[in-house]
RNA sequence: GGCCCCGUUGUGUAGCGGCCUAGCACGCUGCCCUCUCAAGGCAGUAGCGCGGGUUCGAAUCCCGUCGGGGCUACCA
């Protein structure tokens, strides 16, 4: 590990913390999910704290199943956090729900230092207002109107019964800051208006609560979505009323967007966006966050294939890309290949088990049998899908019985034809050849060439495609011979007289 | 509209003034291997948005332009 080569240059060192705070208001996405897997691997290459935070201040919109969902979708990719919901923390609750009177406190202190007021405009007055700036061409936000009112006026809304929210009296000045990613930004406070930090029934919007909580969390480093970029200058402002000197605010950095197809946004249609999703759709969580990191970072060379401790190792954000990154599923999947490939025999027997019994071929609890059949056919598909939800159609002609064995229609139609039907012929009688006691791959393989291939002087290509089908019912299958060692001596016959039949009379 | 951000093959990236007739990976195409499918091996495909500068020299620096995106809420 390095010295920390993103503590910003002229700034005293301090202890690096980072937050990740998602406001669940759905599961997580894979844009939340790579800003988490950033901030984790930040926090862990500098040694650092890697703080979980949950933005629920919009209580219409975020629920307990989302919170639940977030936290298990970290811990199913292995980001661990040292301060956060479940574990929690010097700086707890972590949940901004739960930290209300702190919110109100600064609120009220806002207001009495009069770098907050109290704002009795409406709604449908606000509206009317942007309309009339839009045409105008003027910038956009609230003109100020209620910024200096008096005692007298402020009596005078609320006898007419109007509600008030607290705003923000941002500064005439201009707000530039550095960015880890982006370098030096700046915004004119003529673009920042006043903003809202109170609504009217008293509960804290996010431009309250994500200041005072990175202030009094002690967060070092704000490592977010780029979408909230040009949140940052009230930020900066809420910072500086809250007494905090300049050195002493976190640093930011910016995270590009991660897109779906062309320049759509992410979304259900192109390219899914919940993790669960990938979850159940047998992608293994090393691969994701393999694939995510490399989605906008890049450890430099040529390198491409990382764990989560290496990546750790080698993670600085001076090396994050400043554009947008497209998410690509063939290249997640490919990855996704790799990693099955890479796992342990046994390892990938337990991952792909659920997914097996998911579509009904072994129970919750296979017999002996079962599973030594499923371990020895394991290492012959795991170099053959790219997702663990495509195992169970490669091993099924294994676990279903003959009552349920079904050819695949197309597949029986194209090799189950009387013109092969000689050779299924040839196929079983060498099969009934080959006794229990002689049962081996070896004496299958050897019986099998000698009969269509020395016997009939066929390709092996053609010898072995019917014979294939005949048995896994698919011209796709695991490799034949260890295929029908371990389908067993009668199942193999059973089967072979069944496409035999098939072969001669197709229509049937 | 205004403000801000971004711009290397189809996609993700390497590159941080000469090592670039632009490397790697995915994808795609072809070939090899081969009992199918994968895996593996080999080869091919396609890119510095555009225009000006600066410089002996620019993908790399500057300006402009075009294009894309974000924000512009009592969402985050």
């Amino acid at each position: 590990m390095t010295s920390p080569a993103s503590a910003p240059p002229n700034r005293p060192t301090r202890p690096v913390r980072v937050r990740f705070a998602p406001s669940p208001t759905g599961d997580l996405h894979v844009g939340n999910i790579r800003t988490a897997l950033y901030d984790w691997a930040f926090a862990r290459h500098t040694g650092g704290t890697f703080i979980f935070r949950i933005e629920d201040t919009d209580r219409s919109r975020v629920t307990d199943e989302y919170i639940n969902s977030a936290l298990e979708t970290l811990r199913w990719l292995g980001l661990d956090w040292d301060e956060g919901p479940e574990v929690g923390g010097p700086h707890g609750p972590y949940l901004q729900s739960q930290r209300l009177p702190l919110y109100e406190q600064w609120a009220q202190r806002f207001l009495d230092q009069a770098d907050a007021y109290r704002c009795y405009c409406t709604s449908g007055e606000l509206e009317a207002l942007r309309e009339q700036q839009r045409q105008a061409g003027q910038p956009p936000g609230y003109n100020g109107h209620c910024r200096d009112l008096t005692a007298q006026q402020q009596a005078d809304y609320q006898q007419q019964g109007r509600s008030s929210v607290i705003r923000f009296r941002v500064p005439d000045t201009t707000f530039t800051f550095h960015d880890e990613i982006r370098g030096e930004v700046s915004f004119d406070s003529t673009f920042v208006p006043d903003f809202v930090l109170v609504r009217a029934d008293g509960s804290p919007l996010y431009t309250l609560a994500v200041a005072v909580d990175d202030v009094l969390m002690q967060v070092s480093h704000v490592v977010r979505g780029e979408d909230l970029l040009s949140s940052t200058p009230r930020q900066l402002a809420v910072y500086a009323a809250m007494g905090v000197q300049p050195q002493d605010y976190p640093v930011f950095a910016h995270l590009p967007f991660v897109m779906g197809e062309g320049n759509a946004k992410l979304s259900k249609r192109n390219g899914e966006v919940s993790i669960a999703w990938y979850r159940r759709e047998g992608f293994l969580p090393e691969a994701v966050c393999n694939y995510l990191a490399l989605l906008g970072w890049s450890p430099g060379g040529d390198r491409e294939d990382f764990t989560l401790v290496d990546m750790a190792a080698q993670f600085t954000l001076d090396r994050v890309n400043k554009n947008a990154a497209r998410f690509d599923m063939k290249k997640l999947e490919s990855i996704n290949g790799d990693k099955i490939r890479a796992l342990s025999v046994e390892d990938f027997v337990a991952r792909s088990l659920p997914f097996v019994q998911a579509a009904g071929l072994l129970s919750a609890q296979p017999t002996d049998t079962e599973m030594a059949t499923f371990t020895a056919i394991a290492p012959l598909v795991q170099q053959r899908v790219g997702r663990l939800t495509e195992v169970a159609a490669m091993v099924g002609f294994l676990f279903v019985d003959e009552a349920h064995f079904s050819l695949d229609e197309e597949s029986a139609a194209r090799l189950l034809t009387p013109e092969t039907a000689s050779t299924m012929h040839t196929a079983l009688t060498a099969v009934q050849g080959v006794s229990q006691a002689n049962w081996t791959l070896t004496a299958l393989e050897a019986a099998l060439r000698t009969a269509l291939i020395e016997g009939l002087g066929l390709k092996p290509k053609h010898a072995f495609g019917p014979v294939r089908v005949a048995l896994t019912g698919n011209r796709i299958s695991p490799p034949l011979f260890e295929s029908m060692e371990l389908l067993g001596r009668e199942r193999c016959l059973r089967r072979l007289e069944a496409a035999l039949a098939r072969a001669q009379h197709p229509q049937l």
